[in-house]
DNA sequence: CACTTCAAGTTGTACTATACAACCAAGTGG
DNA sequence: CCACTTGGTTGTATAGTACAACTTGAAGTG
């Protein structure tokens, strides 16, 4: 069958991709980890939130959002400002800097995407786009 | 333009998916993290192969690699043939248990990513894979 | 043949990301 | 007021990784 043929292509090529991603994200930008950068641009989408948020949304522990937080607030990337209605609350605000680093690294991201994909005619790329934000936007019946 | 927005799109899920994929991969199958699953994915489809070819494929330090399949020759998953020709070289092979658990993890992977594209029409999963695998195929004008 | 150089792997060490559990602090509802 | 919940931090453990130093075997060169 070929869609059965497909969904395995689909699997094996998104897990080389992902294994690829974890062992290069770190030496591309030393700057600004994988992980850090996702929250950080989160961070800018979402025009600030809270660490419970983004740990709900990437599906990582609190913990290890705290300090993440933690390390990009000590690298001014970010700041907290208590919420006024609810003292436990943190919301999480991109600085100056960190708006900055954001734009750089996704600049030299997006020149090596671009790179990659420059010999893709538009019609695919769009194409593209849309599946792999249509994969992404998926939730399982009972949490990811 | 259309084109920059779309590359912004891809890079965008792609980093989105790496960072979902590494978070979640561990608590699939803990009999077998990603990289171990991708290391005897190679094993097989390569039918052996050496250490270092690994670290290749894979950009990995040699000594992760040496580490991880230490591990998976412990787990009696893999094990290593001197190459008579070259008594620096160890071959490495699936072991039967080995080809067992990678078949039952690609299954239960499969299961999810089949689940995941159930309502996908099959011209999108066609086009899809060619795309995934048309990206990953790329290669950098000088390393990765 | 001895000497250097190279290649494959291993081991020591350190760091990062991560989870889980225990905790603290601040709201919320009886 | 007290129990419970929610947001966040800290202690501890683990996995995966890199880099550097080392061991062993192979290959080339005088």
């Amino acid at each position: 069958m070929e869609a059965d043929e497909a969904v395995e292509t689909i699997q094996r090529e998104m897990t080389a991709f992902a294994r690829r991603a974890r062992a290069s994200a770190g030496r591309m930008h030393p700057e600004l980890s994988l992980v850090s950068y996702t929250l950080l641009g989160h961070l800018e989408e979402s025009g600030g939130c809270r660490a419970t948020d983004l740990a709900a949304h990437y599906a990582l522990d609190k913990s290890t959002v705290s300090r993440q937080v933690a390390a990009l607030e000590q690298a001014r990337l970010i700041e907290r400002r208590l919420d006024p209605d609810d003292h436990r609350v943190q919301v999480l605000h991109l600085t100056e800097a960190g708006r900055r680093i954001l734009a750089q690294v996704t600049d030299s991201r997006r020149a090596a995407f671009r790179e990659r994909l420059a010999d893709w005619p538009e019609e695919d790329l769009r194409r593209f786009a849309g599946y792999l934000a249509r994969y992404n936007a998926w939730t399982p019946p009972g949490g990811d």
